[in-house]
RNA sequence: UCCCCGAUAGCUCAAUCGGUAGAGCGUCCGGCUGUUAACCGGCAGGUUGCUGGUUCGAGUCCAGCUCGGGGAGCCA
């Protein structure tokens, strides 16, 4: 008998049908009158279908009156309307097997409130609570809702390495990729590492982004998007941060910064329109237990227009607000989290969209603006995380390119292929990097990275 | 990395001025019930994160360390 999702079976499955289904315990209540409650969860949905086992069962004594938070069934029986308020049908059992039993000494997850703190040194078994069963599932639509965008607009799915040579933005800490001994490490006559020994023979390192590589895609086939894995080695101990994170990089040919802007706003309202939509349940939940507001800033960001500022006037308004920072601002200098935050919570009340940011505080990539001392950039900011986007027009002029890399103290050949692009057939384009973990964390409420991430690598913890 | 806060039963927490460790939930046992994180009664459960110090006496005060949380920086 092929197994029916306890989804299906909850909403759609008519009553009175046979099925079997398969899951973990999440309660039982059992009487001595002879029959037992049970709430199974196989986390194709939150709901708990309701088993309702009597004694006419065989193993009755012997299993049921036994079950545990966490031991695995698998029940067959007949969908029935259920009396009780709360659920459309419940299962009467005619056979419930045991898979698998759990200690209930031991079993970790137990029917009562947990910190995410103590969860967190459970990560193997806390996808079985209501939170993070939730977040995964948003996590999926989330990833889903990506391809669906770009593939329905002729965007090339791409990959790009992850093991890399280049420190492709030359900032962020990188690291590094080796099969060298680490207590006999080979030297040189200068005493150095010889890298030349090591598996690549020279340096290597995990990306930090994909983007100068997707560049080169997308100066060949139009539109491109690369969804990975990104590393960055900084010691960052923040709800924001993790060492190991997945990015979204669309990259396209003959783009301007406006054309960037634009993408990220339709991609944006995209990603939460189909997390509303496909996620009711699972949102209801984080309104209620995790951010009262979730599903309303949510709406908002799918149903406003995103606000536009220039970095200059971002500036005005920061430095005519009348309140005191921590950091004052100042032209040339980058917006802190108190500015950004000013912005998106107090100012707009809604994402924002800054561009036009000071060369000397952006990468050499970012294209240089006719007024010389702007590049073509653009940082989306929403309330709470702070900066969920961070694009560019890239830089298509080749002098312009050198001088800059040259500014910043890159050396050409270290970027052979990537000023190739300027050299052969240059055209505007432009692209943008989304954290989808801070995505994620945005479309559920939830405050720390860290729980939005199957494993969450940070620095000093790295288990599972 | 810097600043602040924290660590007590399996989990969530309490313990007054430094005076001999307590509750809820969970487990187990019993009772009861078409129940919904059920309910009622009972048993068990602790080297108070680690190391050292002060003191007649330390969960409580001091120092160092480990781990965790919040804020900041870096960023996505």
């Amino acid at each position: 008998m092929e197994r029916t999702r306890i989804s299906d079976a909850m909403a759609t499955v008519p009553v009175g049908t046979e099925v079997e289904v398969g899951g973990w315990v999440r309660t039982v209540r059992t009487s001595k009158g002879g029959f037992a409650f049970i709430a199974l969860n196989d986390g194709a949905c939150m709901a708990n279908l309701q088993v309702v086992a009597d004694q006419k069962l065989p193993n009755y004594e012997n299993d049921v009156t036994h079950l545990t938070a966490g031991c695995s069934l698998v029940v067959r029986g007949k969908l029935v309307e259920s009396p009780a308020k709360g659920q459309r049908v419940e299962l009467h059992a005619d056979e419930v097997r045991v898979l698998g039993l759990a200690d209930a000494e031991r079993y970790p997850i137990q029917p009562k409130h947990h910190t995410f703190e103590f969860l967190r040194t459970q990560a193997h078994l806390r996808t079985r609570t209501n939170t993070f069963g939730a977040v995964a599932r948003v996590r999926n639509v989330v990833s889903a809702a990506i391809h669906d965008f770009f593939q329905q607009r002729g965007f090339l799915y791409v990959h790009m390495p992850i093991i890399t040579s280049s420190d492709c933005e030359g900032a962020g800490q990188l690291f590094r990729v080796t099969t060298l001994d680490l207590a006999q490490v080979p030297r040189g006559s200068d005493g150095r590492p010889d890298m030349d020994k090591d598996f690549f023979g020279r340096s290597a390192y995990l990306t930090v982004s994909g983007q100068l590589e997707a560049e080169t895609y997308a100066c060949s086939l139009g539109n491109v998007y690369t969804f990975g894995p990104t590393f960055r080695a900084e010691n960052s101990n923040t709800p924001r941060h993790l060492a190991e994170f997945w990015m979204v990089e669309p990259e396209m040919a003959f783009c301007d910064l406006q054309g960037d802007a634009d993408l990220a706003e339709a991609f944006l309202k995209h990603i939460f329109a189909a997390v509303l939509q496909r996620c009711p349940e699972d949102m209801e939940f984080f309104n209620q237990r995790i951010d009262k507001t979730v599903i309303e800033t949510l709406r908002g960001i799918v149903d406003q227009r995103f606000e536009r500022v220039t970095y200059t006037e971002a500036m005005d308004i920061l430095t005519r607000a009348e309140r005191s920072w921590e950091y004052p601002p100042a032209w040339g200098r980058d917006l802190q989290t108190e500015h950004e935050r000013f912005l998106t919570e107090e100012t707009f009340k809604k994402p924002v969209i800054v561009t036009d940011y000071p060369a000397t505080i952006k990468p050499f990539y970012m294209r240089l603006s006719d007024d010389g001392r702007t590049v073509a950039a653009m940082d989306v900011l929403v309330p709470k995380i702070g900066e969920l986007i961070g694009g560019s027009q890239r830089e298509e002029r080749l002098d312009v390119l050198l001088e800059r890399m040259n500014a910043q103290g890159l050396k050409e050949a270290d970027y052979w292929w990537y000023v190739d692009l300027r050299r052969y057939g240059s055209v505007p384009h432009a692209g943008f990097g989304l954290g989808l973990e801070r995505t994620v964390q945005f479309a559920t409420g939830m405050a720390n990275i860290r729980d939005v991430i199957p494993y969450p690598r940070t620095p000093r913890s790295a288990d599972f």
